[in-house]
DNA sequence: AATGAATGAGCCTTCATTCAT
DNA sequence: CATGAATGAAGGCTCATTCAT
């Protein structure tokens, strides 16, 4: 998925230039990123071409194709970085020697939080679902992400582990728990839930009371 | 939303012709939308073109316009009729006289089921939430599109209150419900419950499990 | 290879107003391929671009798709036609009750004169050996067009045998004939033949002669 | 055509790491000419692009420009490495002291023969054919591989006058010859020859015969 | 001599929509 | 009501070429 500039020199140190001109590189990629998740962001991701992805970020669209091997591929780059930052948010918000009940509860929300909070990370996730098909993206790719995705939750499923339930049921749980989030982001950010006059935060606090309720007592 | 057909006479009573005329154009637009709906199953919503939905319903492209505004009004169209057929669903799966409790599965089973057997459905309703503004759909046909999804989860609520919670306790755990709903199918859809290992029926019945626990018992 | 337009009405016969369009179609079709002729003709087969050939016919790219599938099918239709023309020469250069032997003459030098005196006619056919693939024509319409090239050869087969050769001599005869005609006209049109100081015509003069030669003796 | 690298000392003379550079610079010349000549022969003169012979040859596309004023030039050095490979395949065939007959025969062979089993050098003979006009190609270049020409077929007129045939007669059939020749192989490249059931080797061969036939009888 | 980035023009094609007929 | 033609904008992408480093 990335491109791929290999060096015509095969020596595994680099000059000092090369690895600035590295450096340099890498961040102008940062700034096609950027351009890019604030144009997908503004107008969906059907309506961001690459014309004006290369637009915001002030580029020329051939030039896109120096950093990137195709749209599909800055998508790509863009929902990898966007797990990322997801694994990175909900890891600040472990601390080591808690209780696993807390650690529970502060994971799961801080993965909700993280999309309360950045609903266009939630549209980048949903293309996935626009076409039924989800086109484009290779199969390794594809794994690599859910991988990431698996990653961000694994805290919570190992906190109901390490409050005594059984493997199976922590799965089981913690994919319960997912869907309830999934849900109520989507309820959220569609402005349905406002037509049941509920608050996606109160009701998730519910939801996780009562997964903390099916739990043995512990301390 | 809906093209207005003026008749020539201003009366307000029809002429035969006039009344007949009037049935074999809501015909013909059913026609119309059965194109769309295959259209849409078999390419996706961005795959099935205004010329493709002509194409299968027999017309060329321009002809559409004398039944609907635009191709977004057919999506729309298409959004309300998904609609009453779920609504259409979920009566059927009430019985008079059956307890509560099995109302209150039955429904929330027959809406799941609904969209889990057609999941066109969904991406019908995912549409409105593409890139954040629900683009191309006025206030009006949208106030009507969230009341018919409302009246399709009342049956849910009003089960929750017969079997004795308090309508704000009702509203909330319908919510909640529809939000594990939402989820569950979004999971499903995309393969992303595969991943877990998980099933979503079977999670669907756990929660409903919790729902019922938590309500007085029954007879 | 040519746009389908089949009106809803399954009846065979036209009222005057679809004979009419049909007719006007027609005409702008013609004006199209007209104007790719040229474009083709003055800058090449590779230069003419679809937007160029548009441009030309005082349409926008995409009007040229109600009338043609793609760039390839208007290269097809030309070349068809040019291959029509061709047929047509040939046989207008034909009279009944001439010798065998001034029929050969004729129709070889009607063949040969119509690609030397419109030599874009050349290029087009010369298209098919450019990449080496000839990419994009179908295989059927492939064969139609080879069908046409044999058909505006047949008149020199048919002369051969006339004048007493077998079938096998002719179909050699004629195939090495038209081997020279294209050597020829390729030499004079690529100015390579005046490197020798020679004439295409001469040498074509020279060719039919010992053609002739190698004939019983007629008359 | 040929870049110019003028050395930084103006006197005529070298230095040894000049020298030295020249020699380098011609060996890596040589890599991307067989670089290109690989990919037109692979993907055909249109399908291959300046980055993809740079890949060939292991360079980005802009450090081509070293060694090449355009692509154009690309071709234009290709074609005349073709010619004298040509040149030398013919001169090859050629042996001291065989009757001019034989000679003959064998040059007319060897000319064809090369062209025969390496069609991509015929493609790339053709690509000055490409449009009517020989875009890119300075006339003085053009002058040059002209004449490369006439020299491969040199061998075949001189046998023509070593057997007897007047120069002008010598060069007629030469040309004659020559137009066969190009003839077959066209029909041949494209396939047109298989639908008359034809063999062009067997054709060329008659032509020969025919040639032969015309000469004074030799020992 | 070579790179990597960038340009700018261009490619063919598709689309929703309009409109005279 | 329906057609067939046409529009104009846009789509993603490729290309030969240039140029600072």
């Amino acid at each position: 998925m990335e491109k791929s500039t290999p060096s015509r020199t095969e020596r595994v140190g680099r000059t000092r230039r090369e690895r600035g001109a590295k450096a340099v590189s890498e961040v102008r990629r940062g700034l096609i990123l950027e351009a890019a998740r604030e144009a997908f962001a503004e107008l969906g991701l059907a309506g961001a071409s690459l014309r004006e992805i290369a637009r915001r970020a002030g580029y020329t669209p051939g030039a896109l194709y120096s950093y990137f091997d195709s749209k599909e591929a800055i998508y790509g780059a863009l929902l990898g970085e966007s797990l990322e930052r997801l694994n990175r948010c909900v890891a600040e918000a472990l601390t080591d020697g808690t209780p696993p009940l807390e650690t529970l509860r502060a994971a799961a929300t801080a993965f909700y939080g993280f999309y309360r909070d950045q609903p266009q990370e939630l549209d980048l996730g949903f293309y996935l679902f626009n076409g039924v098909r989800p086109t484009g993206l290779t199969p390794a790719w594809n794994d690599r992400l859910n991988r990431r995705l698996r990653d961000a939750l694994a805290p919570i499923e190992q906190a109901l582990i390490a409050a005594g339930r059984s493997p199976a049921d922590a799965t089981r749980a913690t994919t319960a728990l997912f869907a309830q989030i999934v849900g109520l982001l989507i309820l959220r950010h569609s402005g349905r839930i406002r037509m049941f006059g509920q608050h996606a935060d109160a009701l998730l606090a519910d939801h996780l009371d009562s997964v903390v309720a099916g739990l043995p007592i512990q301390r």
